[in-house]
RNA sequence: CGGGAAGUGGCGCAGCUUGGUUAGCGCGCAGCGUUCGGGACGCUGAGGCCGCGGGUUCAAAUCCCGCCUUCCCGACCA
């Protein structure tokens, strides 16, 4: 069988990506290495992926829950191979309230450890099965090779974990994530095509079985993981002894999955649709839609523009009126370019006397005069048009530097031609 | 840890080779004015232990020694 491979090319893309998240306002860097303060349209960004996310998560049937942040380092050494593979990047608490603790506190890297101490005392019998969880969180990871976004020594995320009464339905449910969750919401609220499969044994998930991962392509023709899910076997089970009886009086471990998807998907956003003008946002996933853009407040344009705004809020369409006179024109036309808005509505005096206002999209910088009565309707799909052509330019790229090899010897010539 | 580079107003940099006026430039910031349909311009102004410590010298951002920190490439990784 073939293998598809993401055929990575060194480019310059670091300073343009920096660039990018500094002046669309996205993200500072913190004070420590590798930390950073995520912005408020940074967050906004964040809080529509949060909402998306949630929403298909809680179809698949979890719930919401929340974990401590601090783990007693002797939860981390119950499974071997969890414990080795995360040693190395933990951040550890030695102190608290002024002395010297009995047991050092880790910081979480990931909650399976502490997650499961519980689950090994709320799973008794075969009808608390499936237990299906989820959490909205930090976790620390004290990186060697910190960037904004991408991998930072503190992210936001969401990590589920679940507990099943047999191996076929932990990995269907891994599975389902991964597809009706995470895929789900790459290919059609990002816009961004993904190659679904499985990790090396090298890049398996630290205690896991099995790691499923969806791989996106960057502007760069680099590959990035833009969420995981992690069969994991009996393995937790055993080591922090999750048992249930069967329904026949059998005492049988769990079969678990956990899986993720993390603040890395703003960078990718910025990797996998960003230009030269800075960040284009999918409108389906975009927390400000339209932007109405009041170019100058003569001649009714102010009232003509607020009442725009007004009757797309109303139509439901995610709108901000842009009414800073005092600010330049062409200052306020670059900021939404940078921040990605993918339509902005421009009126001005000429537009009103016209009857019309100018609508531009992001993605191909095209401009249209539309009547002023003719905008509830040509918007929306105005919006989907965007979000469609932006799923079909990451597709194009993605198609034209992948290649199909059937052996080792020809990856080389498949990833020199890019 | 291995290999490279850099520390100078908030940010980005020049100045250092060949010590010597008051340490300069761009952006940003503040005030005033002219502008305003694509990042405008003019004038005025605020803001610096030149990474830290020591040495050489009449004199050090500049030369010498030591230290610290950061960044880039690699290993690690959502």
């Amino acid at each position: 069988m073939a293998q598809r491979v993401l055929t990575p090319q060194a480019e310059n893309y670091p300073q343009w990506y920096q660039d990018v998240v500094a002046k669309a306002e996205l993200a500072d860097n913190g004070p420590v290495r590798g930390t950073m303060v995520i912005r408020p349209y940074g967050y906004a960004i964040w809080e529509r992926i949060q909402r998306e996310l949630d929403d298909r998560i809680k179809a698949a049937g979890a719930r919401n829950a929340y974990f401590p942040l601090f783990i007693p380092e002797s939860y981390l050494r119950r499974e071997a191979e969890h414990v080795e593979g995360f040693s190395p990047e933990l951040a550890v608490v030695t102190h608290g309230g002024g002395k010297e603790l009995e047991e050092p506190a880790v910081v979480r890297p990931t909650s399976e450890t502490i997650i499961n101490v519980f689950f090994a005392k709320w799973v008794q019998s075969y009808r608390d099965l499936p237990l299906l969880i989820n959490q909205w969180a930090n976790v620390v990871r004290w990186e060697l090779r910190p960037r904004v976004f991408l991998r930072t020594t503190e992210f936001l995320w969401q990590e589920g974990h679940t507990a099943h009464a047999t191996q076929d339905e932990a990995r269907a449910y891994a599975l389902r994530i991964l597809t009706e969750v995470y895929e789900d919401f790459a290919v059609n609220i990002l816009g961004l095509p993904v190659l679904v499969g499985r990790k090396t044994e090298r890049e398996r998930f630290a205690g896991a079985d099995a790691t499923y991962t969806i791989e996106g392509m960057m502007g760069d023709g680099k590959a990035l993981q833009m969420g995981t899910s992690h069969e994991l076997g009996q393995n937790f089970a055993k080591a922090f002894g999750i048992q249930f009886q069967t329904d026949t009086g059998a005492s049988e471990h769990a079969w678990q999955t956990s899986w993720g998807a993390t603040t890395r998907l703003i960078g990718a956003l910025v990797m996998g649709h960003g230009d030269d003008a800075g960040l284009r946002l999918p409108p389906r996933l975009a927390p400000t839609q339209v932007v109405v853009v009041l170019v100058r407040a003569e001649d009714g344009a102010a009232e003509a523009a607020a009442a725009v705004a007004a009757d797309l809020a109303a139509a439901g369409v995610r709108v901000e009126l842009d009414d800073r006179i005092d600010t330049g024109f062409g200052r306020r036309a670059v900021e939404w370019e940078l921040k990605g808005v993918p339509v902005r509505v421009e009126i001005g005096p000429r537009d009103v006397a016209a009857g019309n206002a100018t609508l531009v999209r992001r993605d191909t910088g095209a401009k249209e005069a539309v009547p002023l009565g003719g905008l509830v309707a040509r918007v929306p799909t105005t919006l989907e048009e965007v979000q469609t052509a932006l799923h079909a330019d990451a597709t194009r790229r993605r198609d034209a530097r992948t290649a199909d090899v059937t052996s080792a010897d020809e990856v080389p010539d498949a990833a020199a031609s890019g």
